[in-house]
DNA sequence: ACGATGGTTAACAACTTCGTTAACTATTGC
DNA sequence: GCAATAGTTAACGAAGTTGTTAACCATCGT
């Protein structure tokens, strides 16, 4: 299954650590290192969180001028841009909703049919 | 680690049925056979996956009156608009980034220091 | 009452993911 | 040159995911 962009954005976000990484990367860029430490992790660990986060693009790595060997990690924003416009385009659908249920509560008064479809669940014995 | 709301959210729309249903049930609710038909699957995996997306409150469940044993899923607003909310937070940051951008420029042709800290990194051979 | 239908849970195999340690590369400072 | 530092890749084990089939429950239609 060959994943669209937006899929492996969610799947890079899906993950706790990676999820906090971004929520630390928000205030300001970091080392690899501090983060590896900001979540007791190994270094290792740490580096292939920041893989992931680097090839879904949802952030980017630099190094520091003054010395080479450190990574500095940082956002970038395009890829949380296409993913608000994928929950716009989701959220759209509540617009649709409210539209059909006027619709059809129109058409209810019209030709006043009994109340159709869907109706809440009362409660049934189900493990959730 | 206890997951917060958000990293279950996105936990659940990590996996690409998942989020194909999702982008189904945005258009009209559906029952859960006519999902896993949709996407060629077992009807006993596609259940687990609308277990797993009910969990995580994206979708609810109800049944259709005229026949108790179908189940019709919907969306459910309130954990998407939780995840915008979050995208929120994040995106304040390319406003803060701006502003200290400008703070530091300001600092700079105040005291003409050299340009400091991060720079593009020029192509180092790395397998990415 | 009973077979068929819609859906779920249970058990299991294949695969992936996450963290650890070990080994490696590249850069720095002396 | 060489030891120390920052970070990465490699190998591996533990744990979780995803799909399948089999068994199950509830409801519908006759």
């Amino acid at each position: 299954m060959s994943l669209s962009e937006i899929d492996r954005t969610l799947a890079a976000l899906a993950d706790p650590t990676r999820r906090r990484v971004v929520d630390l990367l928000r205030k300001k860029p970091r080392r690899a290192g501090d983060l590896a430490a900001a979540f007791e992790m190994s270094a290792p660990a740490m580096s292939r969180h920041l893989r992931v986060l680097r090839q879904s693009g949802l952030v980017e790595e630099e190094a520091l001028d003054e010395d080479a060997r450190v990574r500095v990690y940082q956002l970038r924003p395009e890829r949380f841009a296409a993913m608000r416009g994928w929950l716009d385009e989701v959220e759209g659908y509540w617009n649709d909703q409210l539209a059909a249920f006027k619709a059809q509560a129109e058409r209810r008064k019209k030709d006043k049919s009994a109340t159709a479809g869907i109706v809440a669940r009362p409660a049934a014995k189900r493990r959730s």
